[in-house]
DNA sequence: TTAATTTTGTGCGATATAGTACATAAATAT
DNA sequence: ATATTTATGTACTATATCGCACAAAATTAA
């Protein structure tokens, strides 16, 4: 019986010069670089280190490319976050050490580009309703995991679990959003760390 | 003597055949659209109702361009704000007006583009230096009109006007992120009237 | 009226860009 | 071995995009 799972079966033709992960990340950086308008098929194609028709025959055009892209760097980033909120620590620990790992992903050298859903996702969403659904969707998972968090932990019930995660991630995005327009890493932390303790209240 | 602010005087050579306020209005309208690489100056020049020469000779090339465009509205928005924050009423109220105003803003019918600045400027900033500096330059000009605004409260000292000023200026961006990637202006009102009493708690 | 000055608009050119056709290469199935 | 299948890479096409040259138009200066 075949699951969906199994991936040790033998594909039938030339096997893939690349590994999609691999490809995927590549190209992701090119995108929050540039943005999707202004990164080129050449750009991409060169940083996959693959050929256009390969690009387009694995993942098809530039807008499937960029959601693959968005979903695969989306997907990693909830895990992550999921992984840090259910850890040990008290939440306002567990929020902080989230907020932290964020900033050194939003502020990696050499450039500070932010978050692709913040940074690039949201700019496409009026003309590329597929974009703005994959982003609504990370968006929305994000604040699961934060909703989640703060349903589990002790604090007063009062501002709602969905509340507070909402307002977690309005600081996120915020974040993100300062890092790419240019705010050093050590002032974002400064601003995270001030904003845990108003959040877990 | 000739000062800078003298309009009157009579130009030299034929004279202009539109509004440059009204110009810089619309061509903002289409990067808000499209954001600054997808939008093309053809796109540009239709929507000025005037031809890329005229464009060119009064604005220069497509980065000047959109740079005018976003001080343009840059400028207005924090001089709304401030006029808001100035008003009547409890800091409390005047905050949540300000609020409501950036909402009607961001949600405009018939697309819901959210700001210029965090929607699409912030994308071009690793890309274009001057872009991110008409940026940041801006996201500053809002924090100190807020921070004003808390300065002049009878807020407790406790956190200080600068830091509540950070908070509301994040929540603000996650407002504008949000209506750009598709949440109702209800939905935002929501969420930024729940955030008024923490920020002035 | 003539000269000087600035704007306008048609049209051009160089470049780049997205997407694809087609022949070649590398693997498995029979 | 031969056929089948999938991936690769060169080369191509159609389009569109940015920026500008240049002549005509509209105004003021003299």
């Amino acid at each position: 019986m075949r699951t969906s799972t199994e991936s040790t079966k033998k594909p039938r033709g030339r096997p893939r010069s690349f590994d999609t992960a691999e490809v995927l990340e590549r190209v992701r950086g090119v995108f929050m670089e540039k943005g999707f308008a202004a990164a080129s098929l050449d750009e991409l194609s060169e940083a996959a280190g693959l050929n256009r028709p390969s690009l387009y025959a694995a993942f098809g055009d530039k807008e499937q490319l960029y959601i693959q892209a968005l979903r695969f760097y989306g997907d990693r980033s909830v895990e992550t976050l999921d992984k840090i909120l259910a850890g040990a620590g008290s939440i306002e620990q567990r929020l902080a050490k989230a907020y932290m790992a964020a900033i050194d992903l939003y502020t990696a050298p050499p450039a500070r580009l932010g978050c692709m859903i913040v940074g690039t996702a949201a700019v496409e969403s009026p003309t590329h309703p597929k974009i703005a659904a994959a982003a609504t969707e990370l968006l929305a998972s994000i604040e699961k995991s934060l909703e989640r968090a703060f349903a589990a932990s002790e604090l007063p019930p009062e501002p709602t679990p969905a509340a507070r995660a909402r307002m977690a991630g309005a600081i996120l995005y915020a974040i993100a959003i300062r890092a790419r327009i240019g705010m050093k890493a050590a002032e974002l932390r400064a601003f995270a760390n001030s904003m845990v303790p108003v959040i877990c209240r």
